[in-house]
DNA sequence: TAGATTGTTAATCGATTAACAATC
DNA sequence: TAGATTGTTAATCGATTAACAATC
């Protein structure tokens, strides 16, 4: 989907290599590898202890064989007859995205969507911690977005230098989104999260992915009327 | 990404077919005009009048080969030299999509999240209006979200009829999830945005779309990190 | 005309899946 | 043991992209 990233080189031949060495993974597998761990996170909430290719198909809409062949390019996860155990493959997964470790983010906007995310456990749940909150609406500033104080954008860059921030999130009114990109991208953040649908101008450097639920759901529904 | 949908059969060979009978667009070709189509909702508001394969990659992360190869087999939509006409491109990928329709929503959730869904136009944008909003909180029941004002959740069954509503939102806290899940169901339902993180138990012929900010920004994040 | 950008080809590369042996 | 499910192969199919002619 992203052809701009460059790919591995060695593919399909050795497999094994990318979860060994540092070479990158194809963008289809991250994607998939991203998936089975939501799955995966959520049956462990269940209290489910293991878990078979076919059952992870089930939700994530994958092919059990494409969902063991994705496994077994890293390691032998699994046990004939049995599945996987649940949290053994979350520890594997994790470590193959390199996102075991725990990642800082800056939410700007404490409207009902800011309040939402910072209120949910979406993000927590994948090893990010809202770090701070911020809102150019000096009646915001002060009050509660989840567990943190809603902070006044001038202290922007100065917490992402102090708190060690990697992620800026951009939940406010489309119309103010580029604004804020800007001032996320001065204050050093250089991936953003944006969930309006304004398309935002920014620095090469600077990695956007865009909520899209909308399109989502057109993509959904294509193969509901179709 | 979802193999247990059918697949078209001649494929590249003839992808014009796939244009003028109703043969289905492949997955991979469905989810990028989609994008395209958000870009160039995007555009549109900015008054751009005509937009270039490249323009069109730097905001999709689509190669533009590939995205004048998308666009070229339904039909010969660009001006060499010139690009693509915005209004004329939205049209066609509308037409390409079958949604050029309007789509009836009723959203389950009147708390923080859906208030932000209500108020946004992220749906409205794409051809879809919520049509009505529940909330299983009496004190809920009467306020405003949107435009829409609040109902009881007895209402559902009703609704679900007299408005034609074919999509279900659930944007309720995780918990609830199930159990609303299960009354969209019931009312008639039969694809259910999920904005939980909680795994739906539903009826085969019911399709669930989970939004997954997080294992969102965990794929880009790979990309960053790696 | 000169420059720009599409439309299209041809070659490669990776993704997908059925089938089944291995084994818990 | 019998049943279930993984791991893996081999074949196919579709996606991707560089390159360039066509043409606005």
């Amino acid at each position: 989907m992203n052809p701009s990233q460059p790919k591995k080189k060695t593919a399909a031949s050795s497999p094994i290599a990318a979860g060994l060495d540092g070479e990158r993974l194809s963008l289809g597998v991250a994607a998939r590898l991203s998936r089975y761990l939501q799955v995966l996170t959520q049956a462990k909430k269940m209290d489910k202890e293991k878990i078979s290719s076919s059952e992870l198909a089930r939700f994530t809409h994958v092919n059990p064989t494409q969902i063991r062949r994705d496994l077994s390019g890293f390691g032998k996860f699994g046990k004939r007859g049995v599945g996987y155990n649940v949290d053994f493959l979350i520890d594997q997964i994790r470590a193959i995205l390199h996102t075991a470790a725990k990642y800082n983010i800056a939410l700007f906007g404490a409207g009902h969507l800011g309040k939402a995310i910072a209120g949910s456990e979406v993000f927590a749940d994948h090893g990010f911690e809202i770090k701070a909150v911020f809102d150019n609406d000096a009646k915001k500033v002060g009050t509660k977005a989840g567990n943190v104080v809603v902070q006044p954008a001038e202290e922007l860059r100065k917490t992402v230098i102090d708190e060690d921030i990697v992620v800026g999130v951009i939940a406010v009114p489309a119309a103010n989104a580029q604004a804020v990109a800007d001032e996320l991208v001065g204050a050093g953040v250089t991936i953003i999260f944006n969930y309006t649908d304004r398309l935002l101008d920014v620095p090469q450097e600077v990695t956007v992915h865009t909520s899209s639920p909308a399109v989502d759901l057109l993509y959904a529904l294509y193969f509901y009327l179709a």
